[in-house]
RNA sequence: GGCCCCAUCGUCUAGUGGUUAGGACGCCAGGUUCUCAUCCUGGCAACCAGAGUUCGAUUCUCUGUGGGGUCACCA
């Protein structure tokens, strides 16, 4: 093999639910991975103990199933790398930042939270930008082994140099540079012990023998702090690929959580399709040479290339979502979408009238929770309004159609309450009468469904049932005499 | 505010030193039709601005403007 292996990795700390944003980075990672035949790589980025949430783990796990987008390496899994989980690996980060401090890269910090609050106050005021003064960096090795023999708590910093270049090639954006002068000098262990995600990130990073850092643009400006890491330890830099943010559907900010839904896990309990999102996450930002828009896993990993990802920044359009989950509700097989559906039937709706009233919602169907709005006059009483109902005539007109509609229906039996039998007889009567189709037909339906928008009307009426049915016929004939 | 990133229809994109600047979603109109939806047809709609390079810039360069990100013992 003339290119070397590919690894990539997502690295998602279990602090609450997953966003769409780091599904559509979980699904560039194991593409890019997939597509060379490298390996996908889960790591749980467990180091900020105040914010775990529990459960989140499992959820992130649960989620890469349900997209079957499963890692090759990770915590359940395990592998060759093993742990997987950072809150398991302390002792690596300690021996490595250890290992910084002897070289002389990195220096213990005792300045208290409460100094630095009062200086960051002190730098805001004076409009100078915010950065750690260094006071510690020269203390002096009787001072450090004193402080630490009383037991002081401390961090550890990394040295950051003055007045350097510091670059990197990005797959996505070519090459950008920062001044080291921006950089603050970095915390790399936190005073409970555990790394900060900088120091662990890269660490693990290499450790684990990561080719390929494709991760959010909300990073870049972070990676002079890795880069200087990476340069500290004297180990070569994995390849970079920023991936740029979804802004909010209106437009503004990063997606965020107060602009409506964000987690992939909202999204699936609103009833849209693993397939669908997924192929959303595929078009938003990039696309194929010919422009193809409905997409498999398998096509997509085909002609994925980090370098064809578009460099802005892309607002998350929720109606293109829309439209493309009801293609694949559509193309559903009618056994799979009752499948799918389960979970979104009221527990009151008849089920076994589940199979005949599908063909009826299938192409309305945007995403499946709409079911319950789009059934429940079938199987819950309604309400007929009288204005709906006398629309386009008068009482009497209606009443006198209700009339005769009632008693035509009423010599159909129950074994003939067909479609085809109901339209016959109703078309029959509509065109001996010469009433308007529209006025007619829309009384009509108000009657049965108590709704301007329904399916059509034959079909309806079938599977409402003969007795139901004559049952709002009459119904609608007292609200055509109410008087208001 | 400092630093960094970005800029083609409202949105997502294709594309080129000379094009009628293409497609998709959305929107509008028409067709099918008992309404809605589906489906089909058509339409509206974009190269952020200024300067430079050039015979010629949407395309290359610079500046401006606008948008976004980031400035923690959070990731």
């Amino acid at each position: 093999m003339s290119d070397s292996v590919v690894r990539t990795r997502v690295a998602p700390s279990p602090t609450g639910e997953m966003h769409v944003g780091s599904l559509s980075i979980v699904l560039k990672n194991y593409a890019y991975a997939k597509r060379h035949h490298g390996q996908f790589v889960l790591r749980i980025e467990d180091t900020d103990q105040t914010r775990e949430v529990p459960g989140a783990q499992e959820q992130i796990i649960s989620i890469l199933d349900k997209f079957h987008l499963p890692a090759d390496e990770g915590p359940i899994v395990g592998g060759p790398f093993a742990p997987y989980v950072q809150s398991q690996r302390l002792e690596i980060y300690r021996l490595h930042a250890q290992q910084l401090i002897e070289k002389g890269q990195a220096y213990y910090c005792f300045c208290s939270k409460d100094r630095l609050e009062k200086l960051r106050d002190q730098q805001r005021a004076d409009h100078s930008p915010p950065k750690y003064d260094r006071l510690c960096r020269n203390l002096s090795p009787q001072e450090v082994k004193s402080k630490l023999d009383k037991e002081q708590p401390y961090v550890i910093r990394l040295k950051v140099p003055d007045h350097q270049k510091v670059s990197f090639t990005d797959l996505i954006r070519g090459q950008i540079e920062f001044d080291s002068d921006q950089v603050d000098d970095q915390v790399l262990i936190k005073s409970d012990g555990f790394p900060t995600y900088h120091l662990a990130v890269v660490v693990d990073d290499h450790l684990m023998q990561i080719s390929h850092v494709m991760r959010g643009e909300e990073w870049i400006s972070s990676t002079p702090k890795h880069i200087l890491l990476y340069q500290a330890f004297n180990w070569p830099l994995p390849v970079y690929a920023h991936i740029p943010i979804y802004l909010n559907p209106n437009g503004k900010g990063k997606m965020s959580k107060r602009h409506g839904t964000v987690s992939v896990g909202s999204f699936l309990d609103q009833g849209y399709l693993p397939e669908a999102l997924l192929n959303f996450l595929m078009i938003l930002g990039w696309a194929t040479n010919d422009e193809r828009e409905i997409l498999t896993l398998d096509e997509y990993i085909l002609e994925f290339n980090p370098q064809d990802i578009s460099q802005k920044t892309v607002v998350f359009d929720l109606k293109k979502l829309q439209w493309l989950n009801g293609i694949y509700i559509r193309n559903l097989t009618n056994k799979d979408l009752i499948s799918k559906l389960k979970p979104f039937v009221p527990t009151d709706f008849p089920s076994q009238f589940l199979p005949q009233v599908l063909p009826l919602i299938k192409e309305r169907l945007v995403v499946l929770s709409d079911f319950e709005d789009l059934t429940a006059f079938i199987y819950r009483p309604i309400e007929i309004n009288q204005k709906d109902l006398l629309k386009k005539s008068s009482a009497n007109q209606v009443a006198e159609q209700l009339d005769q509609l009632i008693s035509t229906l009423s010599s159909l039996s129950a074994q003939n309450w067909l479609t085809l039998q109901l339209e016959e007889k109703i078309r029959n009567l509509q065109e001996k009468q010469n009433w308007s189709k529209g006025q007619f037909f829309m009384m009509v339906r108000v009657a049965i469904t108590g709704q301007t928008q329904t399916p059509p009307l034959f079909e309806t009426m079938a599977v409402i049932g003969h007795d139901l049915t004559l049952s709002r016929l009459n119904q609608a004939l007292l609200t055509t005499k109410k008087v208001t």
